[in-house]
DNA sequence: AATTAATTTGACCAACTGGTAAAACTAACG
DNA sequence: CGTTAGTTTTACCAGTTGGTCAAATTAATT
Protein backbone atom coordinates (compact mmCIF):
# COMPACT_ATOMS: atom_id res chain seq x y z
CA UNK A 1 0.00 0.00 0.00
CA UNK A 2 3.13 2.24 0.38
CA UNK A 3 4.89 1.57 -2.57
CA UNK A 4 4.33 4.82 -4.07
CA UNK A 5 6.68 6.12 -1.82
CA UNK A 6 9.26 8.31 -4.00
CA UNK A 7 12.57 8.91 -3.18
CA UNK A 8 12.41 11.94 -1.53
CA UNK A 9 9.36 10.75 0.06
CA UNK A 10 11.40 8.20 1.91
CA UNK A 11 14.39 9.80 2.19
CA UNK A 12 12.57 12.66 3.96
CA UNK A 13 10.51 10.25 6.55
CA UNK A 14 13.19 8.52 7.86
CA UNK A 15 14.66 12.08 8.27
CA UNK A 16 12.07 13.67 10.64
CA UNK A 17 11.50 9.58 11.82
CA UNK A 18 15.69 9.63 13.74
CA UNK A 19 14.97 13.71 14.41
CA UNK A 20 12.13 12.69 16.10
CA UNK A 21 13.21 10.00 18.09
CA UNK A 22 16.23 12.01 19.49
CA UNK A 23 13.91 14.84 20.49
CA UNK A 24 11.32 12.90 21.60
CA UNK A 25 13.70 10.41 23.74
CA UNK A 26 15.20 12.92 25.85
CA UNK A 27 12.49 15.46 26.31
CA UNK A 28 9.02 12.93 25.93
CA UNK A 29 5.72 13.74 23.95
CA UNK A 30 5.18 17.25 25.80
CA UNK A 31 8.56 19.00 26.08
CA UNK A 32 9.55 18.32 22.42
CA UNK A 33 9.13 21.00 19.89
CA UNK A 34 8.66 20.89 16.20
CA UNK A 35 11.05 23.02 15.67
CA UNK A 36 13.88 21.12 17.67
CA UNK A 37 12.90 18.27 15.11
CA UNK A 38 13.32 20.75 12.53
CA UNK A 39 16.45 21.95 13.44
CA UNK A 40 17.76 18.12 14.10
CA UNK A 41 16.25 16.69 10.83
CA UNK A 42 17.48 19.79 8.43
CA UNK A 43 14.06 20.49 7.15
CA UNK A 44 11.74 23.53 8.08
CA UNK A 45 9.07 23.34 10.17
CA UNK A 46 6.18 23.19 7.39
CA UNK A 47 7.79 20.99 5.13
CA UNK A 48 7.73 18.16 7.94
CA UNK A 49 4.43 18.92 8.34
CA UNK A 50 3.81 18.09 4.93
CA UNK A 51 5.29 14.71 5.75
CA UNK A 52 3.49 13.97 9.15
CA UNK A 53 0.29 15.22 9.90
CA UNK A 54 0.65 16.42 12.89
CA UNK A 55 3.76 16.30 15.93
CA UNK A 56 1.47 13.52 17.37
CA UNK A 57 1.37 11.36 14.04
CA UNK A 58 5.31 12.04 14.64
CA UNK A 59 5.47 10.21 17.66
CA UNK A 60 2.72 7.76 17.17
CA UNK A 61 4.70 6.10 14.18
CA UNK A 62 7.79 6.15 15.98
CA UNK A 63 5.57 4.19 18.93
CA UNK A 64 3.93 2.13 16.18
CA UNK A 65 7.45 0.57 14.59
CA UNK A 66 8.93 0.46 18.41
CA UNK A 67 6.31 -1.98 19.86
CA UNK A 68 6.63 -3.75 16.99
CA UNK A 69 10.38 -4.54 17.27
CA UNK A 70 9.82 -5.45 20.87
CA UNK A 71 6.78 -7.53 20.68
CA UNK A 72 8.18 -9.49 18.39
CA UNK A 73 11.36 -11.28 19.99
CA UNK A 74 8.92 -12.74 22.90
CA UNK A 75 6.69 -14.99 20.00
CA UNK A 76 9.99 -15.83 18.52
CA UNK A 77 10.67 -17.62 22.01
CA UNK A 78 10.62 -21.46 21.22
CA UNK A 79 8.04 -23.50 23.31
CA UNK A 80 10.40 -26.71 21.85
CA UNK A 81 13.86 -25.11 22.92
CA UNK A 82 16.02 -25.38 25.62
CA UNK A 83 14.03 -23.42 28.55
CA UNK A 84 16.99 -21.54 30.26
CA UNK A 85 18.38 -20.95 26.62
CA UNK A 86 15.29 -19.92 25.17
CA UNK A 87 15.04 -17.18 28.32
CA UNK A 88 19.12 -16.44 28.14
CA UNK A 89 18.48 -15.57 24.17
CA UNK A 90 15.44 -13.43 24.47
CA UNK A 91 17.12 -11.30 28.06
CA UNK A 92 20.08 -11.38 25.61
CA UNK A 93 18.85 -9.96 22.68
CA UNK A 94 17.00 -7.34 25.16
CA UNK A 95 20.28 -5.99 26.34
CA UNK A 96 21.04 -5.86 22.67
CA UNK A 97 18.41 -3.35 21.72
CA UNK A 98 19.43 -1.66 24.54
CA UNK A 99 22.92 -1.26 23.62
CA UNK A 100 22.37 -0.48 20.17
CA UNK A 101 19.12 1.33 19.90
CA UNK A 102 18.90 3.72 23.30
CA UNK A 103 16.89 6.19 22.45
CA UNK A 104 14.21 4.13 21.57
CA UNK A 105 13.90 2.38 24.77
CA UNK A 106 13.97 6.12 26.36
CA UNK A 107 11.30 7.54 24.01
CA UNK A 108 9.18 3.86 25.17
CA UNK A 109 10.46 4.82 28.98
CA UNK A 110 9.23 8.24 28.83
CA UNK A 111 5.42 7.33 27.19
CA UNK A 112 5.31 4.99 30.05
CA UNK A 113 6.35 7.27 33.02
CA UNK A 114 3.75 9.10 31.55
CA UNK A 115 1.05 7.35 31.84
CA UNK A 116 0.87 5.54 28.58
CA UNK A 117 -1.53 7.93 27.16
CA UNK A 118 -1.48 6.95 23.60
CA UNK A 119 -0.47 2.95 23.84
CA UNK A 120 -2.37 2.10 26.75
CA UNK A 121 -4.68 0.19 24.49
CA UNK A 122 -1.17 -1.69 23.63
CA UNK A 123 -0.07 -2.46 26.69
CA UNK A 124 -3.62 -4.09 27.91
CA UNK A 125 -3.89 -5.73 24.75
CA UNK A 126 -1.47 -6.84 22.46
CA UNK A 127 1.58 -6.85 25.13
CA UNK A 128 -0.65 -8.03 28.31
CA UNK A 129 -1.71 -11.17 25.35
CA UNK A 130 1.91 -12.15 24.61
CA UNK A 131 3.20 -11.96 28.25
CA UNK A 132 0.15 -14.00 29.44
CA UNK A 133 1.27 -16.69 25.99
CA UNK A 134 5.17 -16.27 27.67
CA UNK A 135 3.99 -16.95 31.37
CA UNK A 136 2.16 -19.97 30.87
CA UNK A 137 4.83 -21.05 28.49
CA UNK A 138 7.07 -20.69 31.50
CA UNK A 139 4.79 -22.31 33.78
CA UNK A 140 4.12 -25.04 31.99
CA UNK A 141 8.32 -25.75 31.92
CA UNK A 142 8.28 -25.26 35.84
CA UNK A 143 5.67 -27.69 36.05
CA UNK A 144 7.73 -30.39 33.62
CA UNK A 145 10.83 -29.87 35.94
CA UNK A 146 12.78 -28.41 33.07
CA UNK A 147 13.29 -24.95 35.15
CA UNK A 148 13.13 -24.11 38.81
CA UNK A 149 9.33 -22.91 40.21
CA UNK A 150 9.59 -19.17 39.60
CA UNK A 151 7.20 -16.67 39.45
CA UNK A 152 6.67 -16.00 35.65
CA UNK A 153 5.64 -12.36 35.70
CA UNK A 154 8.09 -10.90 38.40
CA UNK A 155 10.45 -12.64 36.00
CA UNK A 156 9.74 -11.10 33.00
CA UNK A 157 9.87 -7.56 34.53
CA UNK A 158 13.22 -8.28 35.99
CA UNK A 159 14.53 -8.94 32.76
CA UNK A 160 12.68 -5.82 31.10
CA UNK A 161 14.01 -3.83 34.21
CA UNK A 162 17.38 -4.77 33.98
CA UNK A 163 18.01 -4.57 30.22
CA UNK A 164 16.23 -1.41 29.70
CA UNK A 165 18.45 0.45 32.89
CA UNK A 166 21.53 0.74 30.64
CA UNK A 167 19.66 2.64 28.24
CA UNK A 168 17.25 4.29 29.99
CA UNK A 169 19.66 5.20 32.69
CA UNK A 170 22.79 5.21 30.97
CA UNK A 171 23.95 8.65 32.36
CA UNK A 172 23.45 7.43 35.73
CA UNK A 173 25.28 3.98 34.90
CA UNK A 174 28.19 6.13 33.38
CA UNK A 175 29.07 8.69 36.13
CA UNK A 176 28.81 5.27 38.76
CA UNK A 177 30.82 3.64 36.19
CA UNK A 178 32.56 5.89 34.05
CA UNK A 179 31.99 6.33 30.82
CA UNK A 180 32.52 3.52 28.42
CA UNK A 181 30.74 0.39 27.09
CA UNK A 182 29.30 -1.87 30.29
CA UNK A 183 27.23 -3.80 28.71
CA UNK A 184 29.47 -7.18 28.30
CA UNK A 185 29.97 -6.76 32.28
CA UNK A 186 26.00 -6.50 32.24
CA UNK A 187 25.79 -9.01 29.83
CA UNK A 188 27.35 -11.47 32.47
CA UNK A 189 25.41 -10.72 35.28
CA UNK A 190 22.19 -11.15 33.69
CA UNK A 191 23.50 -14.46 32.36
CA UNK A 192 24.65 -15.06 35.82
CA UNK A 193 21.13 -14.09 37.54
CA UNK A 194 19.04 -15.98 35.08
CA UNK A 195 21.08 -19.16 35.26
CA UNK A 196 20.89 -18.78 39.39
CA UNK A 197 16.78 -17.91 38.87
CA UNK A 198 16.15 -20.84 36.66
CA UNK A 199 18.14 -23.99 37.44
CA UNK A 200 17.27 -25.86 40.85
CA UNK B 1 18.40 29.15 58.52
CA UNK B 2 15.35 29.06 57.26
CA UNK B 3 12.78 28.95 60.50
CA UNK B 4 11.79 32.45 59.61
CA UNK B 5 9.38 30.64 57.83
CA UNK B 6 5.23 31.83 58.09
CA UNK B 7 3.10 29.78 58.86
CA UNK B 8 1.40 30.33 55.27
CA UNK B 9 4.77 30.33 53.68
CA UNK B 10 4.88 26.69 55.21
CA UNK B 11 1.46 25.80 53.53
CA UNK B 12 2.42 27.11 50.70
CA UNK B 13 5.82 26.09 49.94
CA UNK B 14 4.63 23.01 50.18
CA UNK B 15 1.69 22.96 48.39
CA UNK B 16 3.41 24.18 45.18
CA UNK B 17 6.44 21.14 46.08
CA UNK B 18 3.42 18.71 46.05
CA UNK B 19 1.70 20.19 43.25
CA UNK B 20 5.28 20.15 40.98
CA UNK B 21 5.84 16.74 42.28
CA UNK B 22 2.64 15.67 40.20
CA UNK B 23 3.20 17.63 37.35
CA UNK B 24 7.04 16.97 36.62
CA UNK B 25 6.70 13.50 37.68
CA UNK B 26 3.85 12.83 34.76
CA UNK B 27 5.60 15.31 32.05
CA UNK B 28 8.88 15.85 33.10
CA UNK B 29 10.61 19.45 33.71
CA UNK B 30 10.15 20.82 29.91
CA UNK B 31 6.72 19.44 29.45
CA UNK B 32 5.37 20.73 32.78
CA UNK B 33 3.85 24.31 32.63
CA UNK B 34 3.53 26.75 35.59
CA UNK B 35 -0.08 26.82 34.54
CA UNK B 36 -0.31 23.71 35.46
CA UNK B 37 1.21 23.30 38.81
CA UNK B 38 -0.84 26.59 39.39
CA UNK B 39 -4.39 24.62 39.16
CA UNK B 40 -3.36 22.25 41.13
CA UNK B 41 -1.80 23.72 44.06
CA UNK B 42 -4.99 26.03 43.76
CA UNK B 43 -2.66 28.89 43.99
CA UNK B 44 -2.39 31.67 40.84
CA UNK B 45 0.47 31.73 38.88
CA UNK B 46 2.17 35.02 40.33
CA UNK B 47 1.48 34.06 43.30
CA UNK B 48 3.55 30.45 43.22
CA UNK B 49 6.21 33.43 41.49
CA UNK B 50 6.14 34.59 44.65
CA UNK B 51 7.24 31.23 46.66
CA UNK B 52 9.56 29.99 44.46
CA UNK B 53 12.19 32.43 41.90
CA UNK B 54 11.11 30.28 38.98
CA UNK B 55 9.40 27.18 37.05
CA UNK B 56 13.32 25.68 37.15
CA UNK B 57 13.25 26.32 40.99
CA UNK B 58 10.41 23.94 41.99
CA UNK B 59 12.06 21.52 40.02
CA UNK B 60 15.14 21.97 41.81
CA UNK B 61 14.09 22.01 45.75
CA UNK B 62 12.58 18.91 44.77
CA UNK B 63 15.56 16.90 42.93
CA UNK B 64 17.71 17.96 46.30
CA UNK B 65 15.08 16.27 49.01
CA UNK B 66 14.72 13.57 46.51
CA UNK B 67 18.63 13.05 46.25
CA UNK B 68 19.05 13.47 50.46
CA UNK B 69 15.89 10.94 50.94
CA UNK B 70 18.00 7.92 48.34
CA UNK B 71 21.21 8.19 49.42
CA UNK B 72 20.83 8.22 53.21
CA UNK B 73 19.66 4.57 53.28
CA UNK B 74 22.59 3.47 51.16
CA UNK B 75 24.64 5.38 53.82
CA UNK B 76 22.50 3.78 56.50
CA UNK B 77 23.89 -0.23 55.72
CA UNK B 78 26.01 -1.73 58.18
CA UNK B 79 29.38 -3.19 57.74
CA UNK B 80 28.86 -4.68 60.86
CA UNK B 81 25.94 -6.31 60.05
CA UNK B 82 24.86 -9.40 58.58
CA UNK B 83 25.88 -8.76 54.50
CA UNK B 84 22.65 -10.36 52.89
CA UNK B 85 20.44 -9.14 55.89
CA UNK B 86 21.94 -5.61 54.99
CA UNK B 87 21.31 -5.64 51.35
CA UNK B 88 18.12 -7.18 51.91
CA UNK B 89 17.45 -4.75 54.12
CA UNK B 90 18.33 -1.78 51.58
CA UNK B 91 16.03 -3.77 48.93
CA UNK B 92 13.42 -3.70 50.39
CA UNK B 93 13.14 -0.13 51.42
CA UNK B 94 14.10 0.96 48.27
CA UNK B 95 10.75 -0.70 46.77
CA UNK B 96 8.78 0.69 49.57
CA UNK B 97 10.05 4.15 48.46
CA UNK B 98 8.46 2.79 45.12
CA UNK B 99 5.48 1.50 46.44
CA UNK B 100 4.98 4.84 48.72
CA UNK B 101 6.25 7.19 46.61
CA UNK B 102 6.17 6.89 42.93
CA UNK B 103 5.78 9.91 41.67
CA UNK B 104 9.68 10.79 43.26
CA UNK B 105 10.75 7.75 41.77
CA UNK B 106 9.31 9.12 38.20
CA UNK B 107 10.45 12.72 38.47
CA UNK B 108 13.75 11.36 38.92
CA UNK B 109 13.97 8.87 36.25
CA UNK B 110 12.75 11.73 33.96
CA UNK B 111 15.50 13.74 34.85
CA UNK B 112 18.01 10.59 34.21
CA UNK B 113 16.51 9.87 31.16
CA UNK B 114 16.70 13.08 29.93
CA UNK B 115 20.40 13.19 30.54
CA UNK B 116 20.30 14.45 34.33
CA UNK B 117 21.30 17.87 33.34
CA UNK B 118 20.57 19.08 36.45
CA UNK B 119 21.67 16.89 38.42
CA UNK B 120 24.69 15.08 36.62
CA UNK B 121 27.09 16.65 39.27
CA UNK B 122 25.25 15.09 42.44
CA UNK B 123 25.65 12.10 40.15
CA UNK B 124 29.61 11.86 39.36
CA UNK B 125 29.64 13.52 42.83
CA UNK B 126 27.97 12.37 46.09
CA UNK B 127 26.24 9.40 44.43
CA UNK B 128 29.19 8.22 42.55
CA UNK B 129 31.25 8.15 46.13
CA UNK B 130 28.31 6.52 48.34
CA UNK B 131 28.20 3.68 45.67
CA UNK B 132 32.03 3.45 45.40
CA UNK B 133 31.98 2.84 48.84
CA UNK B 134 28.94 -0.11 49.13
CA UNK B 135 30.93 -1.41 46.29
CA UNK B 136 33.76 -1.95 48.09
CA UNK B 137 32.31 -2.91 51.38
CA UNK B 138 30.39 -5.51 48.83
CA UNK B 139 33.84 -6.69 47.78
CA UNK B 140 34.86 -7.36 51.03
CA UNK B 141 32.03 -9.32 52.28
CA UNK B 142 32.70 -11.55 49.19
CA UNK B 143 36.44 -12.23 50.01
CA UNK B 144 35.66 -12.41 53.83
CA UNK B 145 33.41 -15.21 52.52
CA UNK B 146 30.42 -13.49 53.55
CA UNK B 147 28.33 -13.66 50.38
CA UNK B 148 29.37 -15.02 46.87
CA UNK B 149 31.56 -13.41 44.52
CA UNK B 150 29.50 -11.15 42.61
CA UNK B 151 29.93 -7.85 40.69
CA UNK B 152 29.07 -5.46 43.09
CA UNK B 153 28.08 -2.09 40.63
CA UNK B 154 26.11 -4.84 38.79
CA UNK B 155 24.44 -5.83 41.48
CA UNK B 156 23.62 -2.65 42.73
CA UNK B 157 22.36 -1.86 39.67
CA UNK B 158 19.68 -5.00 39.69
CA UNK B 159 18.49 -3.88 42.93
CA UNK B 160 17.93 0.09 41.68
CA UNK B 161 16.33 -1.31 37.91
CA UNK B 162 13.89 -3.91 39.68
CA UNK B 163 12.69 -1.70 42.74
CA UNK B 164 11.81 1.56 40.70
CA UNK B 165 10.70 -0.54 37.97
CA UNK B 166 7.74 -0.98 39.81
CA UNK B 167 6.95 2.79 40.04
CA UNK B 168 7.93 3.78 37.18
CA UNK B 169 6.52 1.31 34.85
CA UNK B 170 3.73 1.41 37.01
CA UNK B 171 0.97 1.45 34.35
CA UNK B 172 2.42 -1.61 32.41
CA UNK B 173 2.70 -3.32 35.16
CA UNK B 174 -1.17 -2.99 35.63
CA UNK B 175 -1.90 -3.64 32.16
CA UNK B 176 0.46 -6.93 32.57
CA UNK B 177 -1.11 -8.31 35.67
CA UNK B 178 -4.45 -6.29 36.47
CA UNK B 179 -4.63 -3.68 38.92
CA UNK B 180 -3.79 -3.88 42.20
CA UNK B 181 -0.85 -3.73 44.58
CA UNK B 182 1.85 -6.17 43.33
CA UNK B 183 4.60 -4.86 45.46
CA UNK B 184 4.52 -7.72 47.78
CA UNK B 185 4.65 -10.47 44.93
CA UNK B 186 7.76 -8.05 43.74
CA UNK B 187 9.03 -8.38 47.61
CA UNK B 188 9.22 -11.78 47.29
CA UNK B 189 10.72 -12.44 44.17
CA UNK B 190 13.42 -9.59 44.62
CA UNK B 191 14.34 -11.01 48.18
CA UNK B 192 14.73 -14.99 47.09
CA UNK B 193 16.67 -13.28 43.91
CA UNK B 194 18.60 -11.42 46.00
CA UNK B 195 19.31 -14.39 48.33
CA UNK B 196 20.28 -16.82 45.69
CA UNK B 197 22.57 -13.94 44.19
CA UNK B 198 24.38 -13.62 47.16
CA UNK B 199 24.70 -16.91 49.09
CA UNK B 200 26.66 -19.66 47.63
C1' DA C 1 -6.48 51.19 65.81
C1' DA C 2 -2.65 52.30 63.18
C1' DT C 3 1.27 50.92 60.88
C1' DT C 4 4.08 47.84 58.76
C1' DA C 5 5.16 43.58 56.58
C1' DA C 6 3.57 39.75 54.02
C1' DT C 7 0.58 37.97 50.53
C1' DT C 8 -2.38 37.81 46.49
C1' DT C 9 -4.26 39.44 42.30
C1' DG C 10 -5.07 41.35 37.56
C1' DA C 11 -3.21 43.17 33.65
C1' DC C 12 0.30 42.55 30.88
C1' DC C 13 4.42 41.06 27.76
C1' DA C 14 7.78 39.09 24.61
C1' DA C 15 9.05 34.66 23.09
C1' DC C 16 7.56 30.43 21.60
C1' DT C 17 4.02 26.89 20.36
C1' DG C 18 1.67 23.80 16.68
C1' DG C 19 -0.23 24.56 12.62
C1' DT C 20 -2.01 26.95 7.95
C1' DA C 21 -2.21 29.02 3.17
C1' DA C 22 -0.53 30.19 -0.85
C1' DA C 23 3.09 31.16 -3.63
C1' DA C 24 7.57 29.60 -5.47
C1' DC C 25 10.35 26.16 -6.75
C1' DT C 26 12.02 21.48 -8.40
C1' DA C 27 11.68 16.86 -10.26
C1' DA C 28 9.40 13.44 -13.29
C1' DC C 29 7.36 12.12 -17.33
C1' DG C 30 5.37 12.05 -21.86
C1' DC D 1 10.46 20.96 -23.89
C1' DG D 2 6.31 21.56 -21.69
C1' DT D 3 3.20 20.00 -18.40
C1' DT D 4 2.03 18.06 -14.29
C1' DA D 5 2.86 16.26 -9.81
C1' DG D 6 5.64 16.69 -5.96
C1' DT D 7 8.31 19.61 -2.83
C1' DT D 8 9.84 23.65 -0.25
C1' DT D 9 9.59 28.23 1.45
C1' DT D 10 7.77 32.63 3.11
C1' DA D 11 4.64 34.90 5.74
C1' DC D 12 1.51 34.35 8.98
C1' DC D 13 -1.80 33.19 13.02
C1' DA D 14 -4.08 32.27 17.38
C1' DG D 15 -3.02 30.15 21.64
C1' DT D 16 0.34 29.20 25.21
C1' DT D 17 4.60 29.89 27.69
C1' DG D 18 7.52 31.69 31.76
C1' DG D 19 7.76 35.69 33.94
C1' DT D 20 7.02 40.90 35.52
C1' DC D 21 4.92 44.79 37.90
C1' DA D 22 2.23 47.65 40.47
C1' DA D 23 -1.83 47.79 42.86
C1' DA D 24 -4.90 45.65 46.12
C1' DT D 25 -5.59 42.81 49.92
C1' DT D 26 -4.63 40.43 54.17
C1' DA D 27 -1.97 39.28 58.34
C1' DA D 28 1.15 40.55 62.10
C1' DT D 29 3.05 43.84 65.21
C1' DT D 30 3.09 47.93 67.90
Amino acid sequence: MKKTETRIQKKNHSAIKAAGLKVFAQFGFRGSTLDQIAAESGLSKPNILYYFSSKEAIYEALLDQLLTDWLQPVRDIDPAGDPVEEILIYARHKLKMSRLYPRESRLYANEIIQGAPRIKSVLTGELRDVVATLAQLIKNWSEAGLIRVIDPHHLIFSIWAMTQHYADFDVQVQAVLGDGDHFDDAEQYLEDMLRRMLTV
